[in-house]
DNA sequence: CAGTGTGAACCTTTTCACAGCA
DNA sequence: TGCTGTGAAAAGGTTCACACTG
């Protein structure tokens, strides 16, 4: 496959650009610059053009990028020419939104299980599925190849249920329960957690606060509310 | 209030430590030392150290620091001491979940309104609340003193939502849409994308797959597999 | 003497700026 | 001529290692 290691910052961003580059497609146009993906993909040219470069050199110098191509590249490298089966644990309010989000599966990514360990939970259907007890997760990966596992538990039964997982052979787990989770180095996990994200703002909205108190104080506060990244990922 | 400014990665963290040591004070643990709360954050003791040092020197050397004023000074600085009032845009499967979420009330977060424009949605109850109209965005932010917006529509929406938000005079953002919105530099904006977690673990997943391959072909693959991040973050 | 606080080294990521090519 | 691809510089973040202190 690819040759050289792309940099985790890198790989971050490519599915930023495979969705400037899917909508693109839509409209039609053939070939794109570095300065016209950025623009779509919210950052800049120079770090759309360093990113694709470890790709490879798909572009072509004085016109751009061709759009079908470049999309193909993307999602080859990002392994999404392939579907992916994906079980979700906790059928909750999280995973009963995440079960039914049409953005999964429009992008590959196809939820083929749900599991909960309450009785009152099991057995109910969601879409087409039918809520399964955490006790058959591991059959549930077998019999659907499963290769990443969802979290939507609360935080007290996320070790669990990622120890299950593990077990069960998956090594991709995405944990929205808020807690760190403990595994092996061969497991990738990635953490969202909806509070954290909330808190964050929280700090910078009260710094602006804190700011705009100081200027409409006495002394004009010459400082630049730029200060203030917009985006802090 | 505090001093030098924080360094956006460590802000990052402080809702991890936040959460490690609100686990802690109810065991009733009264001193803690960076390397468990490393341990309990998911983070090595140096980082823990140094963040903290950020906001000033709160522990005693040789002992560790103070639970319960640690907390108190986390609490402080992430402007948590108050509770903030945020609005939900989208009232589809997420917009639901996230206004049913315990989490965010338990950290702080009222969700204390609702809006869409499906006339199907507009008036039905969530918990508490009554799903209002998009036009009326303006007049609940007015009224609820929200501070912050959260957009949980389609993607193809969020900026005509996001340029309500900022018209109102949000200038904080979390969306959830897939999509890059645009603001002016006083408005923060923070990004979570369903698809683009479970999109970075496929390329993780299928880089292990490929290297499997290879090792269960004739030469060993001597290459560490630990070159596999666990957490991208 | 255990554990914080922090300079200094190191590594990653971003940005700059321009050579090189279609 | 216009835009890519990329070295080199700058910024930001992490880790090391140890002086210092309660």
């Amino acid at each position: 496959m690819s040759q050289r290691p792309v940099p985790e910052a890198t790989v971050g961003r490519l599915p930023l650009y495979l969705r400037a580059l899917v909508d693109l497609a839509a409209t039609g146009e053939a070939t794109i610059s570095s300065e016209t993906l950025a623009a779509a993909a919210g950052v800049n040219s120079a770090k759309v053009r360093k990113d694709l470069s470890f790709l490879g050199s798909y572009g072509t110098r004085g016109v751009g990028y061709d759009v079908a191509y470049l999309l193909h590249q993307v999602r080859r490298e990002l392994g999404l020419t392939q579907d992916w089966p994906v079980l979700i644990a906790g059928a909750g309010n999280l995973g009963h939104a995440l079960s039914n989000y049409r953005g999964f599966g429009q992008r590959g990514f196809r939820v083929v299980a749900i599991v909960d360990v309450d009785p009152g939970k099991v057995g109910e259907r969601i879409g087409d599925l039918r809520v399964g007890h955490l006790d058959d997760l591991a059959a549930a990966v077998d019999e659907h190849q499963v290769a990443i596992g969802v979290i939507c538990t609360p935080g007290e039964a996320a070790q669990g249920v990622a120890d299950r997982m593990v077990a069960a052979g998956l090594r991709s787990i995405l944990n929205f329960a808020p807690a760190v989770i403990n595994v092996g180095p061969e497991v990738s996990v990635r953490k969202v957690d909806l509070s954290t994200e909330l808190q964050i703002l929280a700090y910078y909205e009260q710094r602006k606060a804190a700011l705009e108190a100081v200027a409409s104080g006495a002394e004009a506060a010459s400082a630049s509310l730029s200060a203030f990244p917009a985006v802090g990922r």
